[in-house]
DNA sequence: ATTGGGTAGTGTTTAGCTTACACTATGAAT
DNA sequence: ATTCATAGTGTAAGCTAAACACTACCCAAT
């Protein structure tokens, strides 16, 4: 039913760029496209807007369906809609990032559309713009992370210090004193350090610590510091 | 042509929040709706984007028809698609901010659209979900100007420290010490001195700078500081 | 039982930056 | 000459960030 009569339709699409980190690396979690044109070759998971759900919820949708997940991190990134960026025909697509912590992600779920994670530093050719989107998320993963404690969601409910330094030095390809760091981390009030420790990283362990989620929500906005001399980071 | 067979294809539009700084408080352009529905309403310029240009194409040619002005400062924002946002037909839309100095407005193109400047503290009801768009550029203006120089988007080329720190003033809204604030500014290398004074705004009158450009571009996506107390702001 | 190896955990000093704060300068109008 | 309104400038104190090194713990190997 076209009301306004006079205007051209198109394809709405909405593309996520799945965040992860294994211990050791930050990734992304990529499929094989499973359709024409490029099938077989490397994508984000994506999908077209529905008419009977939001821009958001389709984001969500395509989310669970690659990696059964929902209720995690997704922030809408940005709107991409040059004319031929689909050879087929015109759509414009909405790109989504989302941070999960990568052990619950479902490999079974794998199978299906032959999905694997690859480091940020060895990302393969992706089809039509998929790379710009990739370029843009992992600048806006940075730039949101050295202000606001996004990174949390890229870890287990339990984690250790050494591994949430780990984290932050490799999403910003960078080495921080671990004693400027543990103090920093800890001045927020952010984390709740548990009694139980993680034996897997060292004999000694490390102590578990959890998210004060009232605190957590509480400073979200406000702008944090756990990276030394941000100004010099090629944001 | 449609070649993704089964898929439903939506309309796509742009609508534009634009600032300007009248010297006194930070505005937003708004129009009367042409057209049904909400027809005469207090409206954002927006427009559909057509079949032969990008999003952002659409966005510039919008601003331009409203304003006049091309190649000022013009961002992405957010896109909305919720499924009812437009009662009559469901339509996406792509915001864009926009930051010009408010001198350059051409006033005569106001008649067709009976535009009209308003302050952010006096925004009428506006149609569809416009106000979520206006509060959303509000919340992005802000936060990014904590961060980086944008705000000298709004300003003539020469302008005086309190000119800026009014404008800074205002977009904040808050006070700030005028010594501080002027070191601060100075200490970026951002500034050049000219000879000339300003005297509308005092006897005594204020000399005039201009943006060392080199130094903008430069030092654009390194965080600044001009606010005092960042964290304590509700961004 | 002792030693060695690998990671966890902690404190202090220094330098730089941020903040708070008040007086003089200028030019016009009376 | 005085008044008035805005422009312009410096310093001291407190705080935060940065640099930096040693001890604690646990296990395994001898």
């Amino acid at each position: 039913m076209h009301k306004y009569s006079k205007q051209t339709r198109l394809l709405l699409a909405v593309d996520c760029i799945i965040f992860g980190f294994d211990g050791e690396t930050l990734k992304i979690l990529l499929i094989q496209r499973g359709f024409q044109p490029e099938k077989g070759n490397w994508s984000l998971m994506g999908g077209f807007v529905q008419p009977t759900e939001s821009i958001d919820q389709a984001a969500n949708r395509i989310l669970k369906q690659l990696t059964g997940l929902e209720g995690v991190y997704l922030e809408q990134l940005h709107t991409f809609g040059d004319t031929n960026r689909d050879p087929i025909e015109r759509t414009a697509s909405v790109a989504y990032f989302a941070l999960i912590d990568i052990h619950k992600y479902e490999t079974q779920l794998n199978t299906e559309y032959h999905a694997e994670w690859f480091p940020l530093k060895r990302i393969p050719k992706l089809v039509f713009d998929h790379q710009d989107m990739v370029e843009g998320a992992k600048r806006r993963i940075r730039y949101k992370a050295a202000l606001h404690p996004i990174l949390f969601e890229l870890l287990p409910t339990k984690f250790t210090i050494p591994q949430l330094q780990t984290l932050y030095e490799s999403v910003f390809n960078t080495t921080i004193d671990k004693r400027n760091f543990s103090k920093r981390v800890l001045a927020t009030g952010l984390l709740i350090k548990l009694s139980e420790k993680d034996k897997a990283g060292s004999k000694r362990g490390a102590y578990y610590y959890q998210l004060n989620m009232q605190n957590y929500y509480a400073k979200f906005q406000a702008f944090l510091n756990f990276i030394p001399n941000p100004d010099t980071l090629h944001l």
